[in-house]
RNA sequence: GAGAUUGUAGCUCAGUUGGUUAGAGCGCUAGUUUGUGGCACUAGAGGUCGGGGGUUCGAGACCCCUCAUUCUCCCCA
């Protein structure tokens, strides 16, 4: 037969048993924090209409939206057609003769489209979590793919500030749960609009934003060269210079802005917001701990780190340069940096005012968060955070030694299952030898051995690879034994 | 969209200024060993050197094109 060459599309990946075992412990206990919370699970279809998605992102967003094709195209009747409309797509314009259909490029649009669709039925503040892949056609690099999950939890339908001060305890808890050290940082883009209002240019606030961003990559100078390439005078810039070189703790920043922007009412409403997150999550350690050391501690699945040296600190601090790339965004954001570790931000978040207008429903404001499974699960391979506990597969291994012997294996085999240990037995009698080696590969930590000396004395040899030792037991006490 | 990087066995990689039949380790298969694995030893299978073109008496190596990979910028999770 001919070699194909089998692949799989750029920046796709995928997922082998252990890859998904560690993945569903990270989606698990976000998703655990989500309903502890309150969050209610919402899941959207992976195509939303093109419209519904363009010009929600900005420029750059628009460009990297996975679009489909639509079928039908080859209809021989409507060949001269499609080639015309084929040029607009040529042109830039988006037709949608030739496509009007794309892959989701974030959960935040599609759950605002899904709260304009339904705000008749939902009843108010509306909580939803959603935990579905989300698509961009990007260049993948390090820590970027062209199809990854995102964990979001939204609340709509609420002005009150309590709602980002528990968004705050949910990246706490969470990042406290998985083991990583992360910086929440903060700010507001009433502060960014304040900015730009006292630079002299409220529609300039754009350009500030995304050069300002970029302080900690490429500098201050850099930055004042990118303000100036932007059309900003040098009164402006010294103005962004001085709002730049605020630095210190928490309180230092806030008294330092507030005598900058004392005469600008947007500014000193960014400002209390800020304040008010702050004091409010003040406790944001203890808050977590205690979130964790509540909640049930049968759940394996969740609650593998609840051992004290594995938790750390989260720390809420303030940071003015923080602007995000979303232009939906008008009060707090939020972006999650993982401390010790070179990676992009594995969360980002805020508050919109306004984001089912875009749909027809006005009034409706809303905040959401969001985690990056792909990235969360990057920064805890490079940690090793991940806990042995989670790489649990088949425990159990039935050899397989002739007939009759399996005959009986086979019957244990149930009883074991009814009792919800993993187990299976060797898919063919052959020499020990063999079957020892399948269990060490696939980490299985026991084996059964049931052979024609066991058969006929009605025990069972098990043991235990990881130790070596083992023991006989009866048939019948096979269902009590412990397997650990 | 711009720039760089790498591509040789299932995996990780050697391969000299171009020179006979392209190597190693690990893994795989079989045996030493019809009922106790991991070690050791022995034997074996597996490569049109990413693909196409060119230079040359001769190319895995040099040149051009192309595809793929990884990374950086832009932007983002």
């Amino acid at each position: 037969m001919a070699k194909v060459n089998v692949s799989i599309p750029q920046g796709t990946r995928d997922f082998n048993a252990e890859t998904v075992r560690k993945r569903n412990y990270i989606f698990n206990t976000i998703r655990k924090v989500f309903e502890i919370y309150g969050f209610q699970p919402l899941e959207t279809p992976s195509m939303e209409n093109l419209e519904t998605l363009m010009g929600k992102y900005g420029e750059e967003g628009d460009k990297l939206i996975f679009k489909i094709l639509n079928n039908g195209l080859d209809n021989p009747d409507k060949h001269l057609q499609a080639k015309a409309e084929f040029e607009k797509v040529l042109e830039g314009k988006n037709n949608k003769s030739i496509t009007e259909r794309a892959l989701r490029y974030d959960l935040t649009i599609p759950f605002a489209r899904y709260v304009a669709m339904n705000h008749g039925q939902l009843t108010f503040p509306f909580k939803r979590y959603q935990i579905q892949p989300v698509w961009r056609a990007d260049r993948p690099q390090k820590g970027r793919y062209r199809e990854f999950y995102q964990c979001d939890a939204d609340v709509v339908g609420s002005n009150s500030l309590l709602n980002e001060v528990e968004l705050t305890n949910i990246y706490a808890t969470v990042f406290k749960k998985l083991g990583i050290d992360v910086e929440i940082r903060i700010n507001s883009r009433k502060i960014l609009a304040a900015l730009a209002e006292v630079c002299g240019g409220a529609d300039k606030m754009i350009d500030i934003t995304i050069a300002i961003d970029k302080l900690d990559k490429i500098g201050l100078e850099k930055v004042k060269d990118e303000l100036t390439a932007r059309g900003l005078n040098a009164e402006q810039i010294l103005t962004i210079e001085k709002y730049l070189s605020i630095t210190g703790s928490n309180e230092d920043k806030l008294t330092a802005i507030s005598s900058l922007f004392s005469n600008s009412e947007l500014g000193n409403k960014g400002i209390d917001e800020i304040k008010h997150v702050l004091d409010n999550a003040k406790s944001l350690t203890q808050n977590a701990e205690r979130t964790i050391q509540n909640s049930n501690s049968d759940d394996h699945d969740v609650l593998l780190t609840t051992d004290v040296s594995r938790i750390h600190d989260s720390h809420l601090v303030i940071d003015f340069t923080l602007a995000r790339g979303l232009n939906y965004y008008t009060g707090i954001i939020f972006e999650i940096k993982a401390i010790g570790v070179q990676m992009g931000s594995i969360g980002g978040g805020g508050r919109y005012d306004d984001l089912t207008g875009l749909f027809g429903v006005p009034n409706i404001p809303g905040v959401g968060i969001s985690f990056g499974v792909d990235r969360i699960y990057d920064v805890m391979e490079e940690l090793k955070l991940f806990p042995e506990a989670v790489q649990s597969g088949t425990k159990v291994l039935f050899f397989n030694l002739g007939k009759a012997e399996s005959k009986i294996a086979f019957d244990l085999m149930q009883l074991l299952r009814e009792k919800e240990i993993a187990c299976e037995m060797y898919h063919e009698t052959t020499k020990f030898d063999k079957q020892f080696k399948y269990a060490e590969k696939k980490n299985i930590p026991y084996i059964i051995i049931i052979g024609s000396k066991e058969l006929e004395e009605n025990n069972c040899v098990i043991k235990h690879l990881t130790t070596s030792t083992q023991q006989t037991i009866a048939m019948n006490e096979i269902t009590n034994y412990i397997f650990e």
